[in-house]
DNA sequence: AATTTGCACAACCATTCGGTTGTATTTATA
DNA sequence: TATAAATACAACCGAATGGTTGTGCAAATT
């Protein structure tokens, strides 16, 4: 199996986009995350390694804390993908438009 | 553990992605999905069965030959969902310049 | 000095994932 | 009619996932 470690399976995970909302109002440590996520502290912070692997969060020590902070331009290779797929999809519909308009001339 | 069956988890795997890819250019059927993906029919079929319960494709039967098509408005959920993400990061960031820019008139 | 807090590391566990093989069934085709 | 093609269904497999508990340690707090 091919080692998957990017932002898609990043956000796949529904614990991990709560964890990126909750970031991206600012950075938190790992307790004020673990706050009413309904999860244990060693939970979120086996998210957080997966977020950080693949950059989309960046980990900072601040005496005994540890301060997270979202890195969402990471995200734009999601954007990028979608819209060139749906791009490729809408040109689709476009060439049966033009199908069946060519057809209808005839 | 919650049932997810949601697009985020369907574009999450490289071989999915791919097979949207495919789809995105004209509906195919399964055996021309799989030429050339390096993996078998039943894989695939595995594949297709996720993508489908999530409606991000659509199976029809066509005599002994089933045509799979993508149904690509469905990944709105996701461009909203970054969107949203993106926008409270950069208020972030805008209230951190209007910080700065406050701290300096001081 | 004692205790609490924040965290790291490791082991464990059930489930899911991504893929395979193997068998059976239906539908075209030579 | 025999055979090839397209699929469906099920079992199996190793590895990854998403969580848990438990232990230990350093840094604050009392």
């Amino acid at each position: 199996m091919i080692e998957r470690r990017d932002v898609f399976q990043a956000i796949a995970d529904p614990t991990r986009r709560m964890i990126i909302q909750k970031l991206s109002r600012g950075a938190l440590n790992i307790g004020q995350i673990v706050a009413d996520s309904g999860i244990t502290r060693q939970g979120i912070a086996k998210h957080l390694k997966v977020l950080s692997e693949c950059g989309m969060i960046s980990l900072t020590q601040k005496g005994r804390e540890q301060f997270c902070e979202a890195r969402l331009d990471q995200l734009d290779e999601v954007i990028d993908w979608v819209n060139a797929s749906r791009k490729l999809w809408n040109q689709r519909f476009e060439k049966l438009d033009k199908f069946l308009t060519d057809k209808k001339k005839q």
